[in-house]
DNA sequence: CGTGCGCTTGACTTTTTTCAATAAAGGTGG
DNA sequence: CCACCTTTATTGAAAAAAGTCAAGCGCACG
């Protein structure tokens, strides 16, 4: 009673479930299996079979794919309440890509065809469900915009910009992954990003001190992440 | 009746609708527009509100970003019976890309808010939906892998080979797209693929006459794709 | 106190794009 | 059916962007 009290407000707190009758929030709980991971840990890997999908609960992970010689591309960096590899729940059986925990994590597995039944008995989870894809669709085409038609500057300054505005509140930003992680969610190598970094700070457009960095020039930044301007 | 039996029919052929009941497939005719566009026609733009999605019924289009220098990345080619434009009826009202037929085409529109009630009402059709985008989120983690993760040869050798597998009847290849359009389909520019169409053809990897291409050497073009070899 | 990992920088190579010119192809109207 | 004109495709030379290889620094953690 104790332990299905706690995994009823972790599941009545994710996002993907709000709005939900009480009972099936319940019924959520029946089939849900509790999971960590520690820090580096893999979670499930390409190709894998699928046999449900997770939500981060605590601690923070990556989706990404990576090439025979080790390059990486990270398609998505998860905190907690976020869902993640869903895909074979409803297509196919295989993981599109890996995750791996990029801290010690906490998180929650609803086995498949458990939840498929839970999402045919109840519009509101489907709704809830199609919400999810269509906006994890949106980001896709916004990384493929980035990856194609945007250099790692601009990309780079997309993300700062990303950043500032979650961060709103601090005068100075904090990265919140390693420089090498932010170069594999750019598209990029450490040493491009390295490279590019010191150009923004010879620019005056930013000024960094470890993972700090402080934005000196939101305009220029908006102009490079948009393509109308490019750096010197 | 004459009319609605014609669009029940079209209705019923089409993939994302399979399975479902025939009164449910009537109440989609109640509420689905028939729609036409010429060649070059836009179907709709970035941004622009999604009152609804489509479905194609005949001819061809294709869905792409465009940059402000005007380059273009295309993130999916649309043939008969299948759906696009269906992020917004999920999620945040507006396109994440832009539509274009590419040959005269005729659609099928189905208006949001009508569409969401049969969803909500009808588990099959949800299910069916969220496969939809699901698959559709595969393919753009794949074009994302590509992008990132490989050089053009290697995106032409995989797309070379995505076509032989779908025209695996004939011994010759036919691009079912003009080249200047492959080139915005795998993230580059005419030249590029010119040069490396010609150097592929220089290594006796394929030969080319206009439009259609005979593969001469699919194990390379294998090792090409998945990173394995680089094009000397 | 060292060892390792993340980060930075330099020199060099490779890949891709840009710009420009030309050639080929396809459709239209005479 | 042909001539014309627009679009599409090809090629060369040069520039730019990003990646590779290698070395060195600094900081954290055992």
């Amino acid at each position: 009673m104790e332990k299905s009290g706690a995994l009823a407000s972790l599941i009545s707190g994710i996002p993907l479930f709000h709005g939900l009758p009480r009972q099936q929030q319940e019924d959520l709980a029946k089939i849900v299996l509790e999971q960590a991971f520690k820090r580096g840990q893999a979670i499930f890997s390409e190709g894998d079979e699928g046999a449900g999908f997770y939500v981060l609960i605590s601690g923070r992970a990556k989706v990404f794919k990576l090439s025979p010689e080790g390059k990486e591309q990270i398609l998505h960096i998860l905190g907690p309440g976020e869902p993640f590899g869903e895909v074979p729940v409803f297509a196919g059986e295989h993981f599109p890509a890996s995750a791996e925990a990029l801290a010690d994590c906490r998180s929650l597995f609803f086995p498949r065809s458990a939840f498929i039944d839970l999402v045919r008995k109840n519009p509101s989870l489907a709704m809830n469900m199609l919400a999810v894809l269509s906006r994890r669709l949106r980001r896709f085409a916004s990384l493929v915009e980035d990856l194609s038609l945007k250099e790692v500057p601009g990309r780079l300054a997309a993300y700062l910009l990303y950043l500032k505005g979650r961060q709103k509140q601090a005068k100075e930003l904090t990265l919140d992954i390693s420089k090498t992680q932010l170069s594999a969610l750019l598209g990029t190598i450490p040493e491009t990003l390295s490279r590019i970094l010191t150009r923004m700070t010879r620019e005056k457009l930013i000024k960094l001190s470890g993972r700090r960095i402080q934005v000196l020039n939101p305009a220029v930044l908006e102009e490079l992440a948009s393509g109308e301007r490019r750096l010197s």
